[in-house]
DNA sequence: CTGTCAATCGCGCATTTGGGTAGTTTCTCA
DNA sequence: TGAGAAACTACCCAAATGCGCGATTGACAG
């Protein structure tokens, strides 16, 4: 099983100094480099590699749009980002983007290699320091001033439910919906359900 | 600089153990242990720790549970979750509840001293396979069929605006407004600006 | 024991919304 | 060149919504 890896990467150094490092270690095979998204990315959709290695600082298309590209076209292929900085907010946003972890340039040729085997195991290797920041932009920032009565109503809101409907559910009548929901947008400052549902979950109040 | 470790475990050995373990290493003391949240989370209060060590399966409230309570109470305070099996969903929970990450029981002395100093140094130590759970939750699941200009309307339905607002916003009239609106229900297959709200931010169309 | 607050219920009314129908224009892509 | 989309405009009308004014009950804290 050895692991078809690509790269994209503007320095052309860079790019050939991981290529043989990969191609030449056993289990891997690096028969794709590109120095560019514009030119790479075609080049990845017609013979898809099982990881990609891309640059994160490129000339024209970034890296990270690059990633966003490519998971329109290839949404099964893994994306691994090469950084220079260890804690680049360009990282995390590649990790939103939808790359699945990230490597810092320079790193020790064995560190490298175990990281992209965790990545092609289905791991998401990053340093400690971006772990906790992909970490806690899942911790509830505020405390929720809700009851928990208006929490189960918010979520029916979510999903788009009307009075009636959210009345019949809670087994109480309409009019109760509406105190609580009016309550709710008092509490969220707000004025209508579109709005509340939006503050709810950015403010992660829910889910 | 000692790293204050307090420990919550149901498990007599287990926490003896840790207890042990962690006050015994050069850099770390442990002087609070508890064998359950009811008692422990007023103890932690009393005397906050940097760390805590918090057992994820507990009898009566569960460590979750506990550690969605320590955050009310104690928003600064590091929770590092235990347990058992390697990949439990329970442990993915966790961290959405607040926990900074976890250690699995039965882990080698020294990595799990490794783990504790990687919490308390910021980071967030975890499996390589929960870290992708984690880091694919970020993912956008499906590519968004709307098209440029729809995007702009359902940002604005997030932040409660009515068609009259975002016309203006627009430099539309109010009813391309309502025929956007009537599109992006249509593509997202609902029927309300909430339900439309709730879904394209579940979807990840949005922010 | 008094006050606060969540939870429950009610009604009227102006405004907003959602659904339906019916077009024009512009632009891209096959 | 022709089909399809995105973007734009307009009207009608029933239903849903937001807001105003109330009200009672029970639990819990000071």
């Amino acid at each position: 099983m050895t692991v078809r890896v690509a790269i994209i990467e503007d320095d052309r150094d860079i790019r050939q100094l991981l290529q043989i490092l990969i191609d030449g270690s056993p289990g891997f095979a690096c028969r794709q480099t590109w120095e560019s998204c514009e030119t790479g990315i075609p080049g990845l959709v017609e013979d898809p590699p099982d990881l990609v290695l891309m640059d994160i600082d490129l000339p024209k298309m970034s890296g990270i749009e690059g990633v966003v590209k490519i998971r329109e076209l290839l949404p099964q292929l893994a994306v691994l980002m090469l950084s220079v900085h260890e804690d680049d907010d360009a990282v995390f946003q590649s990790l939103c983007a939808g790359a699945v972890g990230y490597l810092v340039k320079g790193l020790p040729p064995v560190q490298l290699l175990d990281a992209i085997r965790e990545a092609s195991a289905g791991g998401s290797p990053m340093s400690p320091s971006i772990a906790r920041k992909v970490v806690r932009s899942f911790h509830s920032g505020e405390q929720n001033p809700l009851s928990q009565r208006e929490i189960e109503v918010l979520r029916m809101l979510c999903d788009g439910e009307n009075y009636r409907t959210i009345a019949d559910a809670l087994f109480v009548s309409a009019n109760t919906v509406k105190a609580h929901i009016k309550n709710i947008y008092e509490k969220l400052q707000v004025h209508t359900r579109a709005e509340a549902v939006g503050k709810a979950i950015k403010d992660r109040l829910l889910r």
